[in-house]
DNA sequence: TGTACATCAGTGAACGCGCGTTCACTGATGTAC
DNA sequence: TGTACATCAGTGAACGCGCGTTCACTGATGTAC
């Protein structure tokens, strides 16, 4: 503010400022720390130290090397579990809801997607809250979050199976999961805005707007 | 994997595991890491120390300190900046739109939002990704985050004068607003997966979609 | 069954380093008279 | 116009601390003979 200062920070020697404006360091700063923050290569995913961990964990620090070379590593690692568990409470609330239409199988799928963003906050943060751009940077990470996309795209396509018209399915599944995600995402800021009733309701509309979209058969 | 180790991380002294299952720390760290990650009082929005920013600056440790009382607060500070700007930016998009429809002008504000995200990464990341849950801890940053509210209710608002029947326009605006803003943060994954076309394109469909839902005049 | 050895799951001490924070200072610029 | 003083925008040195990492170790448990 003040300044025009954009995102790429002013790296380097600075020179002083003159005298009644010492406040441009001020948007320098801020600048500097949305360049840094901006940078993947520089960001690690978490402020958590070896030892912090180490103490939480209850044991003394080297026996971390044991199964980790780095608390990013375990950062990884969180991620990764999270979709493994993450996987399976969606297949599970699928199962529950296999005597139901589609809509029905989709909606809990998508329940069981928002409830595990809440009971496992820490997974979740570190599966897509620090940076999805991690998935460029480890591998292991990526094919996990493909089985992820499948299993929207599956319980989208079928509605097809169903008797509803749903257009084109990738399209309609990256609708419903970045719909819901961005809700969840959000959902603190918007929790003070909008009383925005349960999950439930909410992905039933999404879901009727998908059937409405497409129209039925 | 292997153990139940939920959420809620195991804390105090462990016992040491029994021979052939060492393989039961790395669980426990995991919960662990999960368990810092999940506490937003124990995480800090940003792994930056203090001195890295003020080498980033130019400037000596010491020079922080007449602005900052630490690198939290600045990042409260980019936090903030990144919201007027990001205002200015929609607002602006709003106005060059003004000849066009209503749709025309909800599109182009969505587009500055989704342009916002992408040219400001550190700061988007500072706003949304670390944590929202910060905007229960800083209220100062509460107030612009209602007025981003707010365009997003304004701009959907007008589809309604212009003719178009939307239903609930607090929904629709939340609607839009989650959907192309989980777009933004899952768009790393879904790169690979979808070949999702421009934003333009997205935002058109969405509005078209809410259009539809209502259903015209 | 007893004994020697290997392995496993860590511990405890130690290292050098960068960190946050304080403090007295510096030198340029403005202000009072 | 000149001079004394105040303020401003930082610097540089110093502190004690927690950090990541290494290393030799410990003591419990399994395995070979």
């Amino acid at each position: 503010m003040g300044t025009t200062a954009g995102e790429p920070a002013p790296a380097g020697r600075r020179e002083r400022n003159p005298r009644g404006q010492g406040d441009r360091l001020r948007a320098d700063v801020i600048a500097a720390l949305a360049g840094i923050v901006s940078n993947d290569e520089r960001m690690r995913p978490v402020s958590v130290s070896l030892r912090e961990l180490a103490r939480e964990a209850g044991v003394t620090a080297p026996a971390i090397y044991r199964h980790f070379a780095s608390v990013t590593d375990v950062a990884w690692a969180v991620a990764l579990d999270g979709f493994s568990r993450l996987l399976v409470a969606m297949d599970e609330a699928d199962e529950r809801a296999s005597a139901g239409s589609a809509a029905d199988r989709l909606i809990a799928q998508a329940q069981a997607y928002c409830r595990f963003a809440v009971e496992y906050r820490g997974h979740f943060r570190l599966m897509f809250g620090v940076e999805p751009a991690m998935f460029q940077v480890s591998p292991e990470v990526e094919s996990p979050a493909l089985e992820l996309v499948e299993r929207w795209r599956r319980a989208t396509a079928r509605l097809r199976d169903d008797g509803v018209s749903v257009g084109d399915i990738d399209s309609a599944a990256m609708y419903l999961w970045t719909s819901v995600h961005g809700r969840l995402v959000l959902s603190p800021l918007i929790s003070s805005v909008w009383q925005a009733g349960d999950v439930r309701r909410f992905v039933e509309l999404l879901v009727r707007e998908i059937v409405r979209v497409g129209g039925n058969k």
